[in-house]
DNA sequence: GCTCTGATTACGGAAACCCGTAAGGTTTAT
DNA sequence: ATAAACCTTACGGGTTTCCGTAATCAGAGC
């Protein structure tokens, strides 16, 4: 089993909690942290001193970050850990269900398990673990099925971008003088008009409010 | 000190990782529960039995609901509870630190106090039963500065409905029909504009988009 | 009664969005 | 090499939003 594991939480009653459930389940050393941008700097120096983590569970969202870390969430930590330490197993352990949200972490950032904050989730930690142990990934079970049903999103970065800028505030014709000023292609405001209209039937919304306003729902931006 | 609470909190993790400091630093009978419609049987059937409650301590955001509870949030557990037993001690217990929301449950609810997840939170806690058990309010000290900043938004229901319409794509010549038909007043396209463009200059919103996304975000809608 | 104020409604023109059509350009397949 | 498919751009006209101005209406205070 692993040997020493890392909990980035920065919910002390979850950390509590989450702890003392596998302390009974597990012998391995579980160090905590409530800051993950403290949490990249243990798993650096225990890397140095040739005691590297097996393992690290952490939360997405911190609220708190000391005032001059670079890390201010758990994606970056994920990312920067996984950078710094490649045979890293990592696990989510969030409260974040919405598909593409879940999606673009397991796609993106490599880790091995998937924990849903929920009333059984002390337990399908133990069991991630042992999963995750054995070579495989694990995911909290309602968040597989979320995940068969929604077939994947295909929006890609250009997507994102106009509904960032829509919701900012930026007109069709904004957009595409910014664009066209970067060089980017396609900049034209026929273009703009177009890649919108196919998010709005994508999403089926039907005007740009209710498209920034489903986004946001699910966690688009 | 009080003798008995009820704590309702649907991520397992934090219900033990919370009772487990509680139970250290307390004495009372700590029940727990995972659902929020189940918080409210079980105040209902101790309020009968002549063994009431002193205390709630509940989350806001309940993902679990069962099948056919009628209450599937915290708020509406506060109220419940409240309408039942107006004795009834209450402690809202969440992640949620969005000034009007928190502002909302507040002024709405008539809590006893607020305590903020997060790195301090279980001996806010105790901190808190303590304050309520003297017949004082408590608030986490983030939160009360961050109250004291925002000075209290001017929006009404006229302004929520608005913003909801606008969010669900009605067009506001489709908003002011709607209004018409109810017989509700102001309900003249002209008004609506107005309206529309008294938020957009409240909240700094450069047109409906914007709006819809700063309203979105913090948590008008 | 009267005015003053504020809210509601009406109107008109400019800007932005919406939507279809079509021309020009690039990639893919044959 | 050529056609087909696709993407980008251009354009026109209808709808909606945007924004200023002004008329109408209701209530408060004197």
């Amino acid at each position: 089993m692993f040997r020493k594991v890392l909990l980035a939480e920065d919910v002390d009653s979850i950390s509590i909690g989450l702890a003392n459930t596998l302390n009974k389940a597990f012998s391995f050393q579980l160090d905590q942290t409530t800051l993950c941008d403290r949490a990249f700097l243990k798993i650096r120096k225990e890397l140095q001193d040739q005691k590297p983590y097996d393992l690290l569970i952490t939360d997405l969202n911190f609220r708190n970050t000391s005032s001059n870390g670079s890390i201010t969430s758990g994606e970056a930590l994920l990312r920067e850990a996984k950078a710094l330490q490649p045979n890293l197993n990592t696990i989510i352990y969030s409260i974040e269900d919405r598909p593409y949200r879940v999606r673009e972490c397991l796609d993106e950032l490599g880790v091995n398990g998937y924990v849903l904050k929920g009333p059984d989730s002390a337990l399908q930690m133990i069991h991630a673990i042992e999963t995750v142990y054995q070579g495989e990934a694990y995911l909290s079970p309602d968040l597989s099925q979320a995940l068969q049903q929604e077939p994947g999103l295909d929006i890609d970065d250009f997507d994102l971008m106009l509904l960032r800028d829509l919701a900012e505030g930026y007109s069709q014709a904004d957009i595409s003088r910014k664009l066209s000023k970067k060089g980017v292609v396609p900049s034209s405001l026929s273009s703009i008009e177009k890649r919108i209209n196919r998010l709005k039937e994508y999403l089926m919304a039907r005007n740009i409010p209710n498209l920034i306003a489903i986004a946001k729902d699910m966690g688009l931006i």
